[in-house]
DNA sequence: TTTGATTTTGAGCGACTGTTCAAGTTAAAA
DNA sequence: TTTTAACTTGAACAGTCGCTCAAAATCAAA
C-alpha cells in the first residue's frame, strides 16, 4: 500500500549527532547535514520536522550511547569504580583523537543554549538531570558493596564525578597536554574514594 | 584637520563582550551588535575590521577583566588562597545571575570552535595558555608563603584549579542547585590544601 | 568662514539560511 | 497489470547573514 523509507533513521541520526558534536547547532547548517546523511532536504523535514527536531533526537541519542558506554565498561569491570574509571580513560584519553569533540555533547549544548525558555535549552537541562540521577544511581551501587565510604550521598559523589569529569574534558580539549591525562585522571579518582 | 570618533573604543568592546560571551559568536549577528553598541555597521567595521575582529577584542578584554577581578579579590584578602576563593564565590555565587553566563567566556569559545585552524580557536588556545601561566604565578606565591605544601608543582596546583573551577561553573549553569555551591566550594578549597 | 581630512550613515549587495512543495519515483495492494 | 498511498527529489522562497561604499555629517586647521 505504500513506499518504504529508504533511510535508516538510527545510522542518520547518529551521523547528524557528530556533526551536532563538533560543529555546535548553529554553526551546522542544513547542508552540512543534507551532504553527511546522504538526504535530500524533503526527506529529512517529513522524518525529523526541523533542524531543531533532527538536534533533538541527535542529543537524545548521544545520551544513550553514553550510557550504553558506560553500562559496557561496568560490565567488564570488577568494580564500580574501576568500570567509570575506564570510561573516563576512553573518553579523556583513548578515543579523544577519534571523537568529534573532548568536550561532552551534553556540556556543549548547555553552553550554547543561552535563551532559558527555549526548547533546545529545556532538552539540555532535562537530559542533564537524567544524567545525574543515572551516576547517582551508580554510586549507591558503589556505596553499597562497599567501595566507598558513606561519608557522602550517593548524589553528592555523582555531583563530585561531574565536576571533576566535565573539567578534565574541557581542560584535555587542547593540543600539547595528552602527558598529564593519566596522572590527573588518577588523582580524581584517589581524590573520590578519600572524599 | 579631522573627524573625532563619537564612541569609547573601551566601552564598546565591553558591551559587545557581554552580548558574545551570552550568545556565542556564530548566535550573536551583526545586527544584534549593532543595536547593542549603538552604531551603524560602517562605523562598527572601520573600527574592528570584521565580526571576528570584534570578538577577538571582546575576548581579550574578557580575560583582561578577570585578572582584573582577581587582583582585587587577592589585594583585599590576607591570602592567595583566601583570594581565589573569594573569587570563585563570587564568580559562582553572587555574580551568577547578573552575569551573561554562568560559564567561563574562554571556555565557551574553547567549545564553540572546532576547526583547528581557525583565528578564534587559535586565539581562545592562547589565551587559555596565558590564563594558566597567570595562575601559576599565584601558585608558586602561595606555595612560597607556606600557604600550599611543595609535593604538587605550582603549575599541577593551577591545572587542578582550572579543572575544578570549569567543573564548577559548568555545574552551577542549571537552575535549583544554589544550595550546593558553598559545600562544593569548600570542598574545592579543602582538596586543595590536602593535595 | 572656508577648507579638507575623517568619521558616520544606512540603503543595499550577494551569499547563505531554514524550510516548502509540486512533480517524480517507488513498491505493496488490488 | 493497474492503482494508489508513501516516499524522494531538488528548485526555489522569503528571510537573514556579514559586509560595502557613496553620500552626508563633522570638526580642527587654515
Amino acid at each position: 500500500m505504500a513506499n518504504k523509507v529508504k533511510f535508516e533513521r538510527e545510522n542518520v541520526v547518529r551521523v547528524a549527532s557528530q556533526l551536532f558534536w563538533q560543529k555546535g547547532f548553529h554553526a551546522t547548517s542544513t547542508r552540512d547535514l543534507q551532504e553527511a546523511v546522504n538526504m535530500r532536504p524533503g526527506s529529512i523535514y517529513s522524518a525529523f520536522g526541523s533542524k531543531e527536531g533532527l538536534y533533538c533526537e541527535s542529543l537524545k541519542d548521544y545520551t544513550v550511547q553514553m550510557k550504553t558506554q558506560i553500562e559496557g565498561f561496568l560490565s567488564s569491570a570488577d568494580t564500580v569504580l574501576g568500570g567509570l574509571r575506564a570510561f573516563v580513560e576512553n573518553v579523556v584519553i583513548k578515543t579523544k583523537d577519534c571523537s568529534p569533540s573532548a568536550i561532552c555533547m551534553l556540556v556543549k549544548a548547555n553552553s550554547e543554549f543561552a535563551e532559558k525558555d527555549s526548547n533546545l535549552y529545556e532538552l539540555s537541562l532535562d537530559l542533564t538531570a537524567q544524567f545525574e540521577a543515572y551516576l547517582t544511581q551508580l554510586f549507591n551501587q558503589a556505596i553499597n558493596k562497599g567501595e566507598l565510604s558513606n561519608t557522602l550521598t550517593a548524589v553528592e559523589y555523582a555531583r563530585f564525578f561531574q565536576v571533576q569529569f566535565t573539567g578534565l574534558r574541557g581542560y584535555f580539549n587542547r593540543p600539547n597536554v595528552e602527558q598529564f591525562a593519566e596522572p590527573m585522571i588518577n588523582q580524581m579518582f584517589m581524590l573520590i574514594k578519600k572524599l
